[in-house]
RNA sequence: GCUCAGAUGGUGGAACUGGUAGACACGCAGGACUUAAAAUCCUGUGACCUUAAAAGUCGUGCGGGUUCGAUUCCCGCUCUGAGUACCA
């Protein structure tokens, strides 16, 4: 028979799920390996082409490992909780729950379509309750923990009672609110129950805060930093403001340390790395008070006497020349004096009308205003102006800056704009009057007490002199800040929490899962409470309100692979056994878009369950591929603009548009093959245009192509099932592969796919007389035909180990037009041609592999054939030779020879003769045995 | 602005530690088979120059450098893409 690819891959199919062929187990005596999938939030527009790519390599990876003799784990499941599903029940009243069952179902099928290995026995769904009873139980760990800085790790929230009740807060060490009481035992002894909640709350991993958020209006919820971008919502594309309220916040500063640590063990593409480092934010430098003067402002909070700020070049602290808050900084009413009153209410007024954007675009202009206090110099005893400006950020370091113009070329334009002194304090420093030199180089100059000194020296003595005088000290300060984890919303986790007193308790942990209450609306209440709100007689025992907000998206994904090890225990998130077998995984493929998100956020979890023992390693993945994204790409007609500018019912080939004025209009890409226009399929596409003219060019219709996004909007959205439909599920494999690098970003393009069905019709043709009867023998297996197939098998082992499946494709190729020209039918050398093949066509080679005669379903653990290299050995080498390095002649010399022979055997040669020319060369040059060059 | 990644034929891309640049595929052109088409197979296909043929010159974004030899290494620049953005 022809290839039959639609029987042959709905056969398979079926036989590998009826069979569980790639159930993993944990009993087994082969090395484990943990192939992990991104989990797809799974949307309504089902998968289109792109989706599958980072799927494909991680099955081709899987079924290779398998081959190797791995207990290969790689499962799938959904992300599936999330805003889509929720906003569609806001539109049409569907429970989220049936929107995102049946999504599930359309990419189940899809997914089955292209042959994958999952284990789906493992399947795990996170808005399942069987699925989010352990996030929330998780959740419950977090809060009952604390991070104990001295041991450098989470710790139950008993040990930090413990402390209490033994020395009071004096010797705790804890990543904690900045607002946390100093108490003796005693007091901690006499405080109320209520007290110290109130107190403890400071301390845990995940608390309840009143902080500044990203509140977005049009969606109804808070986010987090990574959702929101350039100041619009990730998902959306909302106006996100900033709003102070009480938040869930997750303590992941405390980690930013061992975050940032954590990279350099992990194999991961670099950049995510540098995102990461660059969201952690780590820099060196020293906290610095600078002594508000007594002066005639309204009185100062009770206990502030200084502005403290936070510099990473504590050692131009001489060379300040004024001090900058934040215009949202707490103290600027208090520090205002009444003659300023006026100018600082202007300037605070004109930041608040400027927005997000805005105040990021323009870091040109210079802007600010005096509140008329004065700060002193703590090293140099001098009075300092006090200014406002909107370049100081409230939410990093302190909201405080001091000024420092000779160093610091923003400094500069603001000390020169509002005529500032601008002091030097470096030999070294050139032309501060012009500009500011950010040098480190040189000796301090009018610089009190480190006169003379280098940088090293001066950053030394300052940070110590200012901690003996208790006006400062060194200081790591970090960008990252903790992550708000609350969200306004229905379609998601609820928090196990409810409220005694204004007090937030957890449930009991035998009262798990807290189950998603229904509603009869998926929107905030009148009151503006979130839509929980609305759940009637929801509260616990009867008496207490129930925490109303929901977790947000990155809760279930931040701990699914361990579920993956276990996925139907109800007594544990995953049995320590499971654990203890699987460990981490060991190769994660995703996309980038996750690098500050689900990928710091697993790291953060993770490191927590280590530190209560509850997972094995310090990192959840030690190998990440990021595959990159594939892009639309549209085709397009253009329809000609007559002088009205008015469409006409000329549409002109994409070579003459030049000719005329012309739009240009999308055309569905299913119907344009390799630019050419089908045009009776594209006036059934826009009847429109049904009796249009065409203006073609050498009797055809060639459309313009630009790469855009992939969306219906822009008809270029290539669904896999229909090139399934039209090839095959092992062709779209091979071709998705076959596209380029699996790492970069391309824009999809279907026109060559035909080249890798061809390809595998040549192999199946490998098995078959003329007459389509199968047929292989039994005969010794020829030279040449062991050295492609040995070539094969390197070649493809050594790509898959480098993730480089594209040159595999082609290296296929290669290989079965050698075994055709050589009408190969041997059995031995077809059969490892077939496993070596399996992982990239598994159903065509299924197929093979029980015609061969072996028993169905063992194809996908057999091993992998061994590679010879003496298969590969070549008895006649060409020699190319070229003079001083230019190519110029090919000699064939029948033997392999030593180079002090070659170079003799060349040098003899009558070609080379005449091209020296009597000469004698200066130099011979042979490299590897074979590759000669000569110097004239 | 800063950080990172990249630039190779008409197109997607290959060349693994410097060693015959353009594998493999698409497209295109020509041919075979066919009444014809599809399918299949064969040949050619970086540019230039010249040709009966052979040979020759140029060629991996641009300009330099190291080397017997550079797509590969180094320095400078241009462009494209991604991330980030007053971070003190």
């Amino acid at each position: 028979m022809d290839y039959q690819f639609k029987e042959i891959e709905q056969k398979w199919q079926k036989f590998w799920a009826q069979h569980s062929t790639f159930k993993a187990e944990e009993a087994s005596t082969k090395p484990k390996f943990y192939v992990l999938d991104m989990f797809p939030y799974p949307s309504g527009a089902g998968l289109h082409v792109g989706h599958p790519l980072g799927y494909i390599a991680s099955d081709i990876f899987s079924r290779y490992k398998r081959l190797k003799g791995f207990n290969v784990l790689h499962p799938m499941g959904y992300d599936s909780f999330g805003l889509p599903a929720e906003q569609y029940a806001i539109q049409t009243g569907q429970h989220p729950a049936l929107t995102t069952e049946a999504n599930i179902n359309t990419y189940r099928k899809q997914l089955d379509g292209i042959g994958f290995s999952f284990d789906w026995s493992r399947e795990v769904r996170t808005s399942e309750p069987e699925y989010y009873k352990w996030t929330q139980w998780i959740f419950m760990q977090l809060f009952n923990s604390w991070y104990n800085l001295e041991t450098d790790r989470a710790e139950d929230i008993t040990t930090l009672i413990e402390k209490f009740n033994a020395s009071g807060s004096a010797d705790v060490k804890a990543v904690c609110d900045e607002d946390t009481k100093d108490f003796m035992p005693s007091d901690w002894a006499t405080m109320s129950d209520e007290q110290k909640q109130e107190e403890l709350l400071k301390y845990r991993l995940t608390y309840l805060k009143e902080s500044t958020v990203n509140w977005c209006a049009a969606l109804g919820t808070v986010l987090a930093n990574d959702e929101v971008k350039d100041g619009f919502s990730e998902r959306g594309g909302h106006p996100v403001e900033q709003k102070k309220m009480m938040q869930w916040s997750m303590r992941i500063s405390a980690y930013a340390e061992r975050l940032l640590q954590g990279l350099n063990t992990i194999d991961w593409p670099e950049p995510v790395k540098e995102m990461q480092r660059n969201w952690i934010g780590k820099s060196v430098g020293a906290s610095v008070k600078f002594r508000i003067e007594a002066a005639d402002h309204k009185s100062l909070p009770f206990g502030v006497g200084a502005i403290e700020v936070f510099t990473t070049r504590v050692d131009t602290i001489f060379g300040v020349s004024y001090l900058v808050l934040a215009p949202e900084h707490e103290l600027v009413a208090a520090l205002t004096t009444p003659e300023q009153q006026n100018d600082i209410n202007n300037y605070i007024a004109q930041t608040r009308k400027k927005s997000e954007l805005d105040r990021m675009a323009d870091t040109k202009t210079v802007s600010g205003a005096f509140t008329g206090s004065y700060v002193i110099n703590p090293v140099s005893g001098e009075r300092i102006q006090l200014w406002i400006a909107d370049y100081v950020l409230a939410g990093y370091g302190t909201g405080a800056v001091m000024g420092v113009p000779s160093g610091d070329q923003r400094d500069w334009l603001f000390a020169k704009h509002f005529d500032l002194p601008i002091v030097q304090i470096l030999d070294a420093q050139q032309d501060i009057e012009q500009q500011a030199d950010a040098t480190k180089e040189g000796k301090y100059i009018n610089s009190g007490f480190i006169n003379g000194m280098n940088y090293t020296d001066a950053t030394a003595a300052l940070n110590t002199w200012l901690e003996e005088q208790g006006l400062g000290k060194a200081k790591i300060n970090y960008r990252m800040r903790d992550a708000i984890f609350g969200r306004q919303r229905y379609w998601g986790e609820p928090i196990p929490v409810y409220f005694k007193d204004g007090l937030p308790y957890l449930i009991k942990e035998e009262e798990l899962p807290l189950l998603l209450p229904e509603i009869d609306k998926y929107l905030p209440t009148e009151s503006g409470e979130p839509p929980l709100g609305r759940a009637e007689g929801w509260k616990y025992e009867d008496e207490y309100e129930y925490e109303l907000s929901t977790m947000p998206g990155w809760a279930g994904s931040s701990w699914y692979w361990y579920r993956y090890m276990d996925a139907k225990n109800d007594s544990d998130f995953a049995s320590k056994e499971a654990i203890a077998y699987w460990k981490d995984v060991d190769l994660y493929i995703g996309g980038a878009e996750h690098a500050t998100g689900h990928l710091l956020y697993s790291r953060f979890w993770n490191k927590f369950l280590k530190d209560l023992g509850y997972v094995q390693e310090e990192e959840p993945f030690k190998k990440l591929i990021n595959q990159g994204m594939i892009q639309g790409r549209s085709n397009f007609v253009y329809r000609v603009i007559d002088e009205e500018g008015r469409g006409t019912n000329k549409l002109v080939s994409y070579g003459l548009r030049k000719d005329y004025k012309t739009s240009a209009l999308h055309v569905d890409v299913n119907i344009v093959d390799n630019e050419l226009l089908n045009i009776e399929q594209f006036k059934l596409f826009r009847p429109e245009f049904a009796d249009a003219e065409f203006i073609l060019e050498n009797g055809k219709y060639i459309c313009g192509v630009e790469v855009e996004k992939m969306s219906k909007s822009k008809f270029n959205v290539v669904n896999p099932d229909v090139l399934i439909e039209s090839y095959g599920a092992d062709t779209l494999r091979m071709y998705e592969m076959f596209l380029g690098p699996l790492e970069q970003s391309k824009p999809w393009n279907t026109n060559g796919i035909e080249g890798v069905f061809k390809f595998l019709r040549k192999f199946w043709r490998l098995f078959h007389n003329e007459n389509w009867t199968f047929h292989v023998n039994d005969s010794v297996p020829a030279k040449a035909e062991l050295k492609a197939l040995h070539k094969i098998i390197k070649k493809v082992q050594d790509d898959i180990e480098r993730f480089s499946f594209n040159t595999s494709v082609s290296s296929f190729m290669i290989a079965v037009n050698e075994l055709t020209d050589l009408k190969c039918k041997n059995r031995q050398v077809l059969e490892d041609l077939v496993v070596v093949l399996s992982s990239y066509a598994p159903h065509i080679c299924e197929e093979l592999w029980v015609m061969l005669g072996h028993e169905a379903g063992s194809l996908s653990y057999t091993p992998y054939p061994t590679f010879n290299p003496a298969y590969l050995v070549e008895d006649e080498f060409s020699y190319p030779v070229s003079v001083n390095g230019k190519t110029r002649l090919n000699l064939n010399l029948s033997l392999a020879l030593e180079p002090a022979a070659i170079e003799e055997a060349v040098l003899a040669n009558e070609d080379v003769q005449k091209y020296l020319d009597g000469k004698a060369p200066k130099k011979v040059i042979v490299v590897k045995g074979r590759i000669v060059n000569i110097v004239l």
